[in-house]
DNA sequence: CATTGTTAATTGTTATTAACAATCAAGTGC
DNA sequence: GCACTTGATTGTTAATAACAATTAACAATG
């Protein structure tokens, strides 16, 4: 009934983006144990079959020791795998990316997020992991809600604006933005709610759902 | 440094495409071992860590053995894991998909070939592996030169019109398809190369290259 | 050898959609 | 009041797409 085939190391890591500053950021953590120990890496750790259910289980509990609570956003990103991508042996790693509004994190874990243009040199193959993940990032950004996770729970109409030029990277006019962003009815104003400040108050929203919406056309 | 965790079984599934009289097919083998022994199934195996580069090779491997070359597109799909997947234990299936040609399959093999809409039913969770691999193919169909992997070397206009609406399961009008694959670039005339038949004679093209490109845009 | 049928390829017209630029609105601070 | 800043809207033009129709090039037929 077993197979007896050598077995691969399976293990997951993710990618926890963040904006801090108007920045793309990555959360990284310093590696308690060899290989590697000390050293800057995306918060992983091998799968327990004992206790996780799936992979995405076993990332959700590696994303909860690193934050202390579940990212509002989370996807399977890749597979990687290989024989030398970890000193340990041939080893597989399910890799996952999750969005997290800077808002939730507190001081300490903001200190460990780095510009993704910034990033110092990370070990195994985490740079293709992350080259990876912010490739998906940009890439349904352009046409789904994924920006928006990155916001709080409430958020005006140029905040959103702002987080969408930042994620994809290009300038987005801002009246054909509010245009298809409204048409798409992925969020909703909340009445009589305004962002006040020194200038004139923005209307505020929230997201109509919870869940990623694809658009059928770009943004 | 090896770590103490017990290992998943990991292996690599298969979900192998091709058109058969203007439909979409997946190619399916008789398990020629317990669980499900005798039962059709997607093809796929045990990662073999002394043998196979990373799992793609463990695909590749795989899809060798079923058709006896290398499909000329294959992409990782998704890792589907759990403890309840697979009968033998906790396990990890990192699946595949592939498109090929059905001018490249002999008859044995085009006779294991199963329309999409009747396909039998599967075990393990290769419903769910198969399900996320249409749905793949007709997302990315929409914006790229996916679906032309489905033909021979060489076709005409409205073949690869066909095999388009084919994939994504939609009309397309016949002049703007024209127009917008030809602006992309992905496909060459070749000069002087006529498909000759009862009718006026089709221009031949094949493709640009051999590597996937993407659209701005859907088709 | 003109007629018909069928597929291939092109053209034009209209309706949508997006990009760009400008303008109007509503507050603060001096 | 006035300058300044951000928020929100409007209009004009250019680019695209959808739709319908037409022209082109063959084979088969009587």
């Amino acid at each position: 009934m077993d197979p007896s085939f050598p077995r691969p190391l399976v293990m997951v890591d993710t990618a926890l983006f963040t904006i801090l500053d108007e920045r793309l950021c990555l959360l990284l953590t310093q590696r308690k144990e060899p290989p590697f120990e000390r050293k800057l890496a995306l918060p992983g750790g091998f799968v327990h079959i004992d206790e996780d259910a799936d992979t995405e289980a076993a990332a959700r509990r590696v994303v909860r020791g690193k934050i202390g609570f579940d990212a509002p956003y989370l996807e399977q990103l890749f597979t990687f795998s290989g024989a030398t991508r970890d000193p340990r042996g041939w080893s597989v790693s399910v890799a996952y990316y999750a969005l997290i509004p800077a808002s939730l994190l507190d001081r300490s874990q903001t200190a460990e997020a780095f510009p993704v243009e910034a990033l110092p040199a990370l070990p195994f193959d985490h740079d293709r992991i992350v080259a990876k993940a912010i490739e998906r990032l940009r890439g349904k950004a352009t046409y789904s809600s994924l920006p928006a996770f990155l916001l709080p729970a409430t958020f005006t109409m140029n905040e959103l604006h702002r987080i969408y030029e930042q994620t994809i990277g290009v300038r987005l006019d801002k009246a054909s933005f509010r245009h298809k962003i409204l048409e798409q009815g992925i969020i909703d104003p909340i009445p009589s709610q305004f962002r006040i400040g020194a200038h004139r108050p923005a209307q505020l929203y929230r997201l109509a759902n919870r869940v990623l919406t694809a658009f059928e056309r770009k943004i």
